[in-house]
This record gives structure tokens, sequence and C-alpha cells, in this order.
DNA sequence: ATGGTTGAAAGTCAA
């Protein structure tokens, strides 16, 4: 069977309702993670999700920030959100396909919303750059302690990091820019490889190719100046490398009405 | 050197 997974940081589910229901429409991934949603859970569009065909949910969020959530059209049993250095800061959800969804039964999808950071490269000068350092470390000491790569499974998400030279459009003008500066792009790289995932964007579509996933809203035009990062990333454990088929940036959607500044990311494996 | 825009929410803060 064929297994899609989407993520996208939608800046707002509420506010971009139309605009998702219209993509599950069109492009059907049996998975759409989310990130960003800014949506307190009494107030998620639950109902315009279950009729477009999405009837299984998992979601967590604040009031006006952060926020994940993963809507499915294949049933999951497990499902869980860790409050990640101590904050409730509804940065992450973990759900387990369940024996009902077929050849993916077991798989696990991990969604992370990794912290932005903040403008000052600097933990010290900047409490949020801090939090950015110390979520990545959380992240480790999760792979360490429960092994999530050990099992077929995905991390993806809105990691914040353009880990790689092509993953944004000059490398030499953001190396000092919050997103791509060296400590959190090796932290980043170290975390993934030790972990045990594969950059499945990068593994379909090697460097030195230039591929993007977010746009800033403050450019005045984001395609004729194209000065996008790679954001958003789908990893594999090794269990799931295999079944690796295609991967997808939809970048079209950043040139939709009222977009999000990041566009979907799409995966499908042959299971 | 610094600005530029957006969303949530009602002044600013976060991105």
């Amino acid at each position: 069977m064929q297994l899609s997974v989407t993520t996208w940081n939608i800046n707002s589910v509420r506010l971009r309702i139309g605009m998702v229901t219209r993509f599950l429409k069109d492009h059907q991934p049996d998975v759409l993670c989310l990130q960003e949603t800014k949506t307190p859970d009494e107030q998620f569009p639950a109902k315009a999700f279950s009729e477009a065909g999405y009837v299984h949910q998992a979601f967590i969020g604040n009031k006006g920030y952060n926020g994940v959530a993963i809507v499915s059209k294949l049933p999951f049993s497990e499902k869980e959100a860790m409050a990640m250095c101590e904050r409730n800061d509804a940065r992450h959800m973990t759900v387990v396909l369940d024996k009902a969804a077929g050849a993916a039964a077991g798989i696990a999808i991990h969604n992370f919303y990794i912290p932005a950071g903040g403008d000052i490269a600097d933990p010290e000068a900047n409490p949020k750059f801090a939090h950015k350092l110390h979520f990545l470390d959380a992240v480790g000491a999760w792979g360490v302690a429960r092994n999530p790569a050990g099992r077929p499974s995905l991390l993806v998400g809105d990691l914040n990091i353009a880990p790689y030279e092509h993953d944004v459009w000059s490398h030499k003008q953001l190396l000092d820019v919050v997103s791509h500066t060296p400590i959190e792009t090796t932290t980043l790289e170290k975390l993934r490889s030790e972990l045990g995932w594969t950059d499945a964007a990068r593994t379909l579509r090697p460097e030195p190719e230039k591929l993007y996933s977010w746009w800033s809203y403050r450019a005045a035009d984001w395609q004729a100046s194209n000065r996008g990062r790679r954001l958003d990333h789908i990893w594999l454990s090794d269990a799931l490398r295999p079944t690796l088929r295609e991967l997808t940036f939809l970048s079209e959607a950043r040139g939709w009405e009222r977009p999000s500044d990041h566009v979907p990311v799409t995966v499908q494996l042959e299971l």
C-alpha cells in the first residue's frame, strides 16, 4: 500500500481552514501534521477535518500561539503529547497507526514544532535562542531514552533549522542568522544522524539542488527574490528507508491568497 | 545599518 504524510506549518488553522481542506481534497494525503495551529483545543476545527474524511484527530494548542495537530484518514490507537523543556508549550504530538491501518499498522508519526529562537543567535543574550537549543537537547534525550527510530517511524515538522548549504538562498549571508547558524545546523545534524533518522528530502534530492519550504512574509515579492529556507522536514527511521518513493514541496501554496509562510511537504512511501 | 509582513488579539509579542 501507499502511505503519504504531509507536514505543514499553517500559521493559524482557523484562519486557513478553507485552504487546508482544499489541499486535503486535492492531494488526499493519508495523514496531515500541522504546526502553529494557534488554537485552543475547544476551538480546533475538528468538524471541518471530519467532513473532509480526516476523522482521526489528535491536537493540542495554546491560545494564540504554538499548537500542533495530526489529522488522519487512517486510524491510530496511541497518541502522546510531550511537554518539552518543562513548559506547556504544545510543540509535540505523536500518534501510532492502528491495526486497522493495514500495512501501515504500527508506524509512529512524531510531529514537532521546534522554537524559532528569536533574532539574536546568542543563548546568553537571547532566552528564546537558549530555549531553542534546550529544546533540541530535550529531543535528543527523548531519542536516546526511547529510541523512536528503532521502530518504523517518521519524524516530521517545522524544525526551524535549515541544516545544509543549499537549504538556504545564501549560505554565507545566513551563517549568523538564526535558523542557519553552525550551532543549530551541527546540533540538528548530530541529533538526526546519532538517533538513526534519514532526511527524506535530501535522499531523493541531494545537494546542490536548492530546496525551500518557507519564504518570509517580509519580501516584497517572495517568488522574484526567492530567498527561501528549508525549515520543514520529514525524517524516516531505518525500517522505512527502503519504502521512500517521493517527496514534494508544494511551493505554489506560498502564492495562494493569504498564504502561510510555509508550504506543505509531503512524503510518499510504498509499504 | 536596517527594514520589511503576518496573526492573535486588543497592546504588543512572536515569528
